[in-house]
DNA sequence: CAATATACTTGCATCGTGCAATTACCTATG
DNA sequence: CATAGGTAATTGCACGATGCAAGTATATTG
């Protein structure tokens, strides 16, 4: 009975495999919320998150936008495009470097921003409820490392794991 | 200075929001393993995800599949396709009920499975380095929380979100 | 004042996804 | 036991998202 062989140690159960929790959680809460804005304004997701951003600054160009939202630069040229066609934000060729527009969110665009930010916020109440004070700050601590940790493992790319051990 | 109705409590900040955070750490690390599967086997993340549970059982028929990767039968039925095309799956018609088919991964459909889980663990790994084992178990619990909250919001769609208040 | 670099945009080819229609099969009913 | 209706899975097609090459406009550098 050597089966040991047929059970190498490299098993990996979907189910409980951390990425894959984050993922399924992460689906399941933005598809009502995608639904939501699709319909009611046409909106993709890459729109809904430049709009998020350029709701809470004056005014930001491009490449503010794309590192404040993970979005490459073609991304965040068509949600612009995007956002601009439905007026929710407005380009204004940068004072300084005109290679840069300085795009900022319009009335209507705030107006979408807040009835969506509303469901957004109703989404997340409902996630807390279901965790104690304590498990919420735990979380909210553990998420900023893992954000940190995901961002290197991203940059470093595939070959960088398959033989180092452990980080810093 | 009635300012307050240009701040409504409706702020949302995309950066400190749980559901964007959860998919930013998602989406971080999903890059440099689909990189990995896509380019070593060309499989998609469908695929990836069906390996992975035909890998823990000894066949599973579609909608089995369908449910335990949060995949839907078109998607299913593709995978499977290009599972079976890669020689990682072979389909038997079920003896029961032949509409449906019993599938079941291949030896060299494990091979692939191994290497894959093994890029997958070491993310796993990097990932829970940054978190003491408290946290560790605190995320777990809240994390099955979150997901079973989470699957009813998505059920309940987003018109039962904008009234109700909170949960049972 | 070229030459090169940068910020962004556009076009195009490709791929994933959603949905209607189809096939094959099972089950219940008269 | 024929058939009507339901279910599991698949296929075709249309559409939108995505990646990348090339283009435009502007800035910077020698």
């Amino acid at each position: 009975m050597r089966q040991a062989a047929t059970v190498p140690d490299d098993v990996l159960k979907l189910s409980a495999w951390l990425p894959y929790r984050l993922f399924l959680v992460a689906a399941q809460v933005a598809r009502p919320l995608e639904g939501f804005y699709g319909e009611a304004f046409g909106l993709s997701q890459a729109g809904w998150r430049i709009l998020a951003v350029i709701a809470e600054r004056d005014s930001a160009n491009a490449a503010e936008i794309g590192r404040a939202c993970a979005l490459d630069p073609f991304a965040v040229s068509r949600g612009i495009g995007q956002l601009v066609e439905l007026g929710f934000a407005v380009r204004r060729s940068g004072k300084l470097d005109r290679r840069t527009a300085a795009v900022s969110i319009t009335r209507s665009g705030r107006n979408a921003f807040n009835r969506i930010a509303a469901l957004g916020n109703a989404i997340e109440a409902r996630l807390l409820s279901r965790l104690t004070e304590a498990e919420q700050a735990t979380l909210g601590s553990a998420l900023t490392r893992l954000e940190a940790e995901s961002a290197r493992i991203d940059a470093g790319g595939w070959r960088a794991l398959l033989d180092d051990r452990g980080g810093s």
